[in-house]
DNA sequence: CTCGGTTTGTTCTCGCGTTCACAAACTCCT
DNA sequence: AGGAGTTTGTGAACGCGAGAACAAACCGAG
C-alpha cells in the first residue's frame, strides 16, 4: 500500500471488511459511551465479536491510526472509521410501503442516530395518506421523484409486499436513487451501477432450521452411526 | 461424493449454499404457481439471481435430482430442498419483545407460511400484556420457559432494545432454546452449540451509504486523479 | 540512554467459494 | 437405430478472505 492522503488510500477496501466497518463503529461507541479513552485491538475485537487479528487488518486497510505498544484512541478511530463509512453526512431516505414493517422501519431510531434522515413515506393505498409515522406524514407514492429531488434522496427502502417490489424500485431508479434496500421477498432486477441488499427475515429463519434440523438429526444419528460407520455391515 | 441416501448424503453442505437454498425455494415457488413444470438450471438461477454454474453445484450437494438433457421437475425439487432444509416440518418459534419490529414480526405471513408458527409472543413490560398481536396474545417474559417446554421451541426470536438482548438470550438458552434470530443491535455472547444470526438494519444502511460515498467520490475524484495522479507534486 | 514489555501493522499460508469448461446423459427427429 | 442438440453434474483453476506468526514501533523504568 502505497502512501496516500486518507481520502485516496480508501481506494479498495474489501467487501468483507465493510461489511464488519460499521460493526465496529458500533463497539466503539460502546466504548466510548462507557468512558474508555483507548483500547487495543484485543478489547475492541472482543467488544465486536470478531477476531483481533482480522480487526487489526481491516483497520489496516483505512490507515494507520493506532499507536504500537498503546492501542487505538477510541475517539478518533471512531470519527475515522464514521468518516470512511460516510455517516458523517446526512443521508436523506424514503421508505416506500408503509405496512406492519414500513411503520417500524420508519420508527426506528438507530437510523436517525447513524446520519440517516427519513425525508418521506410513500404508499400506494390512499387509505394510508392520512397517517403520520414517526413525525412524518404518509404521501402518495406518485410523489416519489419530487421528493427525490427536492431532497436529494440516495438511498430508498422498500418494504411494500413482493408483487409490487420490482414497479417500486423501477421507479426509484427512474428518479435517480441508486443504492436500493429491499425487505420485499424478491428478486430485484436493476441496470447496473444501482446497489441492492436485500434483507429476507424469513430466509434468516430457515436457514437456522437448516441447522436445528442438523442438530437434531445428528442426537439421533451419531447414535446410529456409531454401529453403522465402524462396522459397513447392516448386521 | 459416494452413494448414500439423501438423508445421509446431506451431510456437509457449504455454509454459503446453505443460505441460498430458501432462494431458490422461493424461486421454485414462484414458478410453481405460474404453472410451470419443469425449469432448466438456467432459468432458475436466473429467478434466484445467481449464476447458472454455482446453482447447479449447489443442487449437487443435495443429489442429482435434475434429468440431464431436460432439467428439473419444479414440484420435485421443491419438496427436496424444503425438506432438506426442513420447512416441511413445523417449527414453533417465540418472539420476545414487542415494540414496533416485533408487531411487524408477528404480523409477518412469510413466516406462516414456510413451517414457521408463532405459538407465544413475550414482553417485559406489563402494559403490553393485555395486547393481541395477530392473533396471539402478549404474555409476561417469565412465561418464556414454560412455553417452550410446553411447545417444544427451538428458535428464538428477539426484537428487544440492545440492552435487554443479551439477559433475553441467557434465558432462552436456560430455557433449552438452540437457535437464535437476533434484531438488537448487540453481539450476544452464547454458548457453543447455540446458533445466532444477527439482522442489523442500520448495518445495512451503512454499508450502502458506504457505497453510496464512494460513487459520489468517484465522480468527483476522477477528475481530481486525472491530474493528481499524474503529477505526484502537490503544485 | 538502554532494555524489557506491549501492541500494532503486515506477510505468509491455508481453506473456502466461485467460475469455467467439458464429459456424461437424456430427448427428439429422421 | 443413430445422430444432432440440449442440459446436467463435476473436475480444475482461480481469487478472496481468515488466521497464525512475526518484525517494527512505542512506552516506561532504571
Amino acid at each position: 500500500m502505497t502512501e496516500r492522503t486518507p481520502s485516496e488510500a480508501s481506494r479498495d477496501i474489501p467487501e468483507a471488511t465493510v461489511a464488519r466497518l460499521p460493526v465496529y463503529l458500533r463497539a466503539l461507541t460502546g466504548l466510548s459511551e462507557a468512558g474508555t479513552a483507548t483500547c487495543s485491538s484485543e478489547d475492541l475485537a472482543t467488544a465486536a465479536g470478531v477476531n483481533s487479528a482480522k480487526l487489526r487488518k481491516d483497520l489496516s486497510y483505512l490507515g494507520s491510526y493506532g499507536t504500537r505498544g498503546v492501542g487505538y484512541d477510541v475517539e478518533y478511530l471512531l470519527y475515522q472509521i464514521a468518516r470512511e463509512i460516510g455517516v458523517t453526512q446526512d443521508w436523506p431516505v424514503v421508505i416506500v410501503g408503509i405496512g406492519n414493517l414500513g411503520h417500524a422501519l420508519a420508527s426506528f431510531s438507530g437510523f436517525r442516530s447513524r446520519g440517516f434522515r427519513v425525508v418521506a413515506l410513500l404508499d400506494a393505498d390512499p387509505r394510508r395518506h392520512s397517517e403520520v409515522v414517526a413525525g412524518v406524514d404518509v404521501r402518495p407514492f406518485s410523489d416519489l421523484e419530487a421528493i427525490v429531488h427536492e431532497h436529494g434522496v440516495a438511498i430508498g427502502v422498500i418494504s411494500t409486499p413482493a408483487p409490487a417490489a420490482q414497479d417500486v424500485a423501477d421507479h426509484m431508479v427512474a428518479a435517480g436513487i441508486r443504492s436500493i434496500l429491499n425487505f420485499a421477498p424478491t428478486v430485484l432486477a436493476v441496470p447496473p451501477g444501482v446497489d441492492v441488499r436485500k434483507v429476507d427475515l424469513s430466509i434468516e429463519l430457515q436457514i437456522l432450521a437448516y441447522h436445528e434440523q442438523r442438530k437434531a438429526l445428528g442426537a439421533a444419528g451419531v447414535a446410529r452411526s456409531a454401529g453403522g460407520e465402524l462396522e459397513e455391515r447392516p448386521a
